[in-house]
DNA sequence: CTGAAAGCGCTAACAT
DNA sequence: ATGTTAGCGCTTTCAG
């Protein structure tokens, strides 16, 4: 059916160890020869089967990696980055989509395993100490593990929510709404964590009356927002946990007349496409999705290189960035 | 270091062809040394090697699939639909990104075939004839051939053509303006198409001054109306071919200070999740992408497993919709 | 420099 | 019902 290397080796009348050697630029075949194998390879269409490349060298050439949603384009961007990376590396990526569903995630966790990946990157729907002791390469996207005994790349996001929360108040806002994401409560919590610091940094505190739940999608946030504003109490500000979120909260205060941003100010977090649309324009917190991508495509196949002699784990942490645009007031202490 | 089928075999002291019998949940094996294969590899953590599988069953339940852009939100809901599909069939997918690059596409090609993918769903930046006698299970997204040799799924892009236009003229505009998209030159030709005929079937004609080529982008459309309005002459309409270019249009009506609906209408293509958002409510025309990305994996799968058995070919047509929002006047016959 | 042979992990005849 | 064996396509010793 296929061409094989036994095919190449008996219209050439050599032994196909030879052709092996020169399809692989080894040494020990004579210049001639390579040349008349390499030609004849070409002409007669053959292709190395990778599979049982693989069998043999352990090393497939081929990561996994699980994200919980692929039209979010927060993931988007960050696969993109991983794809061009593992390209330059000719790699190739097998992309599983679970759908927040940690049942399913595991189940692609397992499969890749028996496709013999040399490496899996996971953004995980649930807690993930399921993964603790997983003996192939591993990056998880925002591990929080007690002990460092990882690599990992992150985006900084306790920096993240001090920023945002540091601008509003800039901006003379003050009494602040927080929406976290229920579908990622380590990283919310983390920014949360930054927010309340900026805060004190005033000599302010946080109110955790204002802190509410709701979940990464703009309707989510719609909601979130009309339960945060009908209680009645004073609001001029809400921080939304992702962009999503912040639209949504957008779109509230557009059904409900509140102006923004003179009456309320609403800022969101990633800076997805989205955000920078003329007819939005968020003000957000930048994350580097792209760069964030393809750093942890290199960390993971530095991992995978280097599986045995045992190197000192690494943490990378990339900075976010403030991106005003118009959902925030400009003057500063008006 | 990985545990194999020959290691459970000496552990339970049977040859290992029982072991791979009773696995795959073959016949040949009695029920009390079934039970005790299957727990002994449970316990031992076995994980079966698809690789080696592959090799002698000359499957890897495996996909590839090529597109030219993941951010594209239009890419992102059929790779969407894909994955869902490939899942819910135990298939896994190689996700590659051609960024609209011919020469990448081809390399990405060849490396899938070495990979031994069952079939490869591709999205072709280029000409599509390169591809007209390969012989693994091939779905081009938009092939375009002579002959109906080979299985597709498409989107009637004539009939959306005809819907946009036909739906301008409802409401009254009058001095059309096209905006092609270079990327897609086929798909663009068909919705024209369409168009011409939905002018045609009220006795008008197609102004073939007031067609120009863009990029699928939204800058892309920006600048293409732009170039249209700047020529002075009359148009209140524009139909864009995607939703990107749409929402460039709108961006230059806004900066223009040109007031949409009322002085020029503006409709897109594919409904992408942008153009329903609250603050953009474009016009356009659906496009059933996460079915149609189902549909392409599953006619994929279907030529897969009947490779031999020649079967007739099929072409299926998927038919897009209308989608009325706030970018075209209500009123018809004004 | 080249060839023969073993083996990667698995499945599928073919025996027993 | 179970075991033995060959072989999938390739790389890699080991001889020559």
């Amino acid at each position: 059916m296929n061409i094989t290397i036994k095919d190449v080796a008996r219209e050439l009348g050599v032994s196909y160890s030879s052709i092996s050697r020169a399809l692989n630029g080894k040494e020990g075949v004579s210049k001639a020869t390579r040349k008349k194998i390499l030609e004849a390879a070409e002409r007669m269409g053959y292709q190395p089967n990778d599979l049982a490349r693989g069998l043999v060298n352990r090393i497939s050439k081929t990561v996994g990696v699980i994200i919980p949603d692929i039209n979010n384009p927060f993931f988007g961007e960050i696969v993109a980055g991983i794809i061009d990376a593992s390209n330059e590396n000719e790699y190739n990526i097998f992309l599983c989509v679970s759908g927040w569903n940690p049942a399913l995630e595991k189940e692609y966790f397992n499969t890749l395993l028996k496709k013999r990946v040399d490496g899996i990157i996971l953004k995980s729907a649930g807690k993930n100490e399921d993964y603790d002791n997983v003996k192939s390469p591993l990056m998880i996207i925002e591990r929080y593990s007690k002990y460092h005994e990882f690599d990992s790349v992150e985006v900084d996001n306790e920096l993240g929510g001090y920023l945002a929360v540091n601008h509003l108040l800039d901006c003379g806002y003050e009494h602040l709404a927080f929406i976290l994401g229920k579908e990622d409560f380590f990283a919310s919590q983390r920014r949360l964590k930054g927010a309340r610091k900026a805060l004190e940094d005033r000599g302010m505190t946080l109110n955790e009356d204002m802190v509410i739940e709701g979940s990464f999608s703009i309707e989510g946030g719609r909601q979130a927002a009309k339960q945060l504003f009908e209680r009645g109490k004073p609001i001029d500000a809400v921080f939304g946990m992702n962009d999503l979120i912040g639209m949504g909260v957008l779109q509230y205060c557009n059904e409900s007349d509140i102006s923004v941003p003179d009456q309320v100010g609403v800022i969101g977090y990633d800076n997805i496409s989205y955000a920078g649309l003329p007819q939005i324009r968020l003000t957000t917190i930048h994350q580097p999705k792209y760069e964030l991508g393809k750093m942890l495509f290199e960390t993971l196949l530095d991992e995978i290189k280097n599986k045995d002699n045992a190197k000192p784990t690494k943490k990378i942490i990339l900075n976010p960035e403030l991106k005003i645009r118009k959902t925030t007031r400009s003057g500063m202490h008006p």
